[in-house]
DNA sequence: GTAATTAAAGTAAACGGTGACTTTCTGCGA
DNA sequence: TCGCAGAAAGTCACCGTTTACTTTAATTAC
């Protein structure tokens, strides 16, 4: 149905190999054949068959991005700047959702695998490294984006975590807030190394966290975290010790902690002021605008992409390379107390 | 690298033939020599080669889906749903973004076609047909998402778009809003099924939309509309005859027109009710808790992957096929002025 | 006991390209 | 005049499967 190569090559009285020289822009052709090869190329509208090409290449001009919920804005950017930064080189993109679920994401990695793609990309719900094994096995050359493993010697592209938890953190203190909790986030990387920011910024201001002031989201079957984050907002309210501000593992779960402070009857920020982190695109539209520290979601895509794309040009190995992308703190309602005109950019 | 058919041949003194019936499950296959293949394709990890089965067999087991914004949420949800269902059944999933671009969806479609996947599925940001033409010439199958086209006979998935707009209109008339403005879109067929629909609402109660009170969103920039909303809202809050009802082409377009309410001073919904359309997932934690139209985009995406997948398992073409999916209305407080305490299901 | 049938394997030829080598021809310097 | 270089083309084998057809041996029918 579609035109050959060979289609072409008969045309034009030439041989398949001459035609598909011309195809990739071989030096040892002629200027005049060259020019009449693309002229019938282009009558044909030809499209070279990408199977027959990966089959003797070993390439697919293919990669494969997995995500824990498309639906979370964070990942949909990222997965729509990766996609617009590979297909200006040619590239395509097989996304996948992993909803969070390990076992699920494993299967989509393996599927990935058996379709060959150059390079996979993981934003990862593992606990363990296991999976990856699997990965390099098969040789096949993989990033890790926004979580990360200490144990794993790997491509990464996000944000330092710590430093994430730090910012919210210390931006609370400086609004006055001096009972300060954090809704923390399932066993992952990013989880943990916001935690660790927010203890480490508590204790550069001599405070520990108040007992019961750290809660975790748990896995109330929501992906994204509303439900859990009104959930844990709730045990922070009936705390001993009621908290002045709240830092959230992620925006959804920040939206849910929101509700649940005003169901209560309180205000945000003058009771409770609020930061959660991810900065997502509604922000400035809530019920009270969302302190957030931005990520860089589409940085980390673009990012991510050139790293693929370099990676997928080499045939040999490279080392691993770790990227890390700046983040920033977008002040807005849920957090300004301290009257401060400077640092609101929304 | 990767195991191959010859190897486990090799390994058990077979014909490679025989081995790949044992993968497809042939029955001329004995029961012994199949438990001895089984074994080793788990012992190796053996993974088919999709490029060299593509090759031959003329299909690649894998489905394109391009989107105008991946990071609207109701092409995320669409998307994902697709992803969900397909992966079932072994199928994967190309994904890109048109960025609303006429052009770049045109590239990205070609992009597929040149790989060769067994259906595109695409919400399309065309504004004439010939495109698609493009498409049957390839003989690819194909699914329009969302968005029609009156001169297409192609299958279409998604919601009657005169209903979305007659229900929205209908239920603003219904909470008292005599003088109801519409934000429409751009020139799509959503667009315009929705501006349709609300004039047939308001002739249905003897009404007519007044001079200015149909304002367009425009192409301010923004992918989803927020800003176009809004500005287009600041047209309607100018108009000679303010209006007390909005019905909005989307969700973004709606939360711009609000903030653009609200900075005039203006309450909502007492001084002018809000309706949108695509039920986004953050309704509920706005400024303003936000009405409305749910187009049921996870059983569109669910719907249309179904459809993509029957037509993928035949081999000869099969007559177009149309499925409307049924939208409702979500009544929240942007639109609630009559006391109803029936219809609020958020 | 022989022919027809069936089960379980194998053979050969694609599928549409690419990569490594080889051939042919022309022009040029020694 | 010969040899050689380089440009421009062509040959051949292979990538890993599947498909259609053939072979072999065992089983059944008569």
């Amino acid at each position: 149905m579609a035109a050959r190569l060979k289609d072409i090559a008969d045309d034009l009285g030439l041989s398949v190999v001459t035609v598909s020289k011309v195809l990739r822009n071989h030096p040892d052709i002629g200027e005049a054949t060259r020019k009449r090869v693309q002229k019938r190329m282009r009558e044909l509208n030809y499209q070279p068959n990408f199977a027959a090409r990966s089959l003797v290449t070993g390439r697919t001009w293919t990669l494969g991005l997995v995500v824990p919920d498309l639906l979370h804005p964070f990942f949909a950017e990222i997965a729509k700047a990766i996609s617009t930064e590979t297909r200006k080189h040619g590239y395509s993109l097989l996304i996948s959702s992993s909803d969070e679920d390990p076992e699920l994401e494993i299967e989509e990695i393996k599927q990935l695998l058996a379709r060959r793609v150059d390079v996979i990309l993981v934003a990862s719900a593992q606990s363990s490294v296991e999976c990856f094994r699997l990965i390099e096995e098969q040789k096949t050359p993989y990033i890790l984006l926004d979580r990360r493993f200490d144990d794993l010697d790997a491509n990464f592209v996000g944000v330092d975590d710590a430093s994430v938890g730090m910012l919210a953190t210390s931006h609370l203190y400086e609004q006055g807030c001096r009972r300060i909790a954090h809704i923390r986030g399932p066993n992952v990387s990013t989880a943990i190394g916001r935690l660790e920011g927010y203890t480490r910024a508590l204790a550069s201001h001599n405070l520990n966290p108040l007992p019961g002031h750290v809660v975790s989201l748990g896995s109330s079957g929501d992906q994204r975290g509303e439900k859990g984050g009104y959930e844990a907002a709730k045990q922070l309210l009936a705390a001993e010790a009621r908290p002045d501000g709240i830092f959230c593992f992620n925006d959804p779960s920040a939206l849910g902690a929101m509700r649940a402070i005003l169901e209560a009857g309180l205000r945000i920020p003058e009771d409770m002021a609020v930061v959660g982190c991810g900065n997502f695109s509604y922000s400035d539209f809530l019920r009270v605008p969302l302190s957030s520290v931005d990520q860089g979601s589409e940085t980390i895509g673009k990012r991510a992409a050139d790293l693929a794309l370099k990676i997928a040009r080499k045939k040999t190995p490279t080392k691993p390379k770790t990227e890390y992308i700046s983040s920033r703190l977008v002040v807005r309602a849920s957090s300004r107390r301290a009257p401060d005109p400077s640092s609101d950019d929304s």
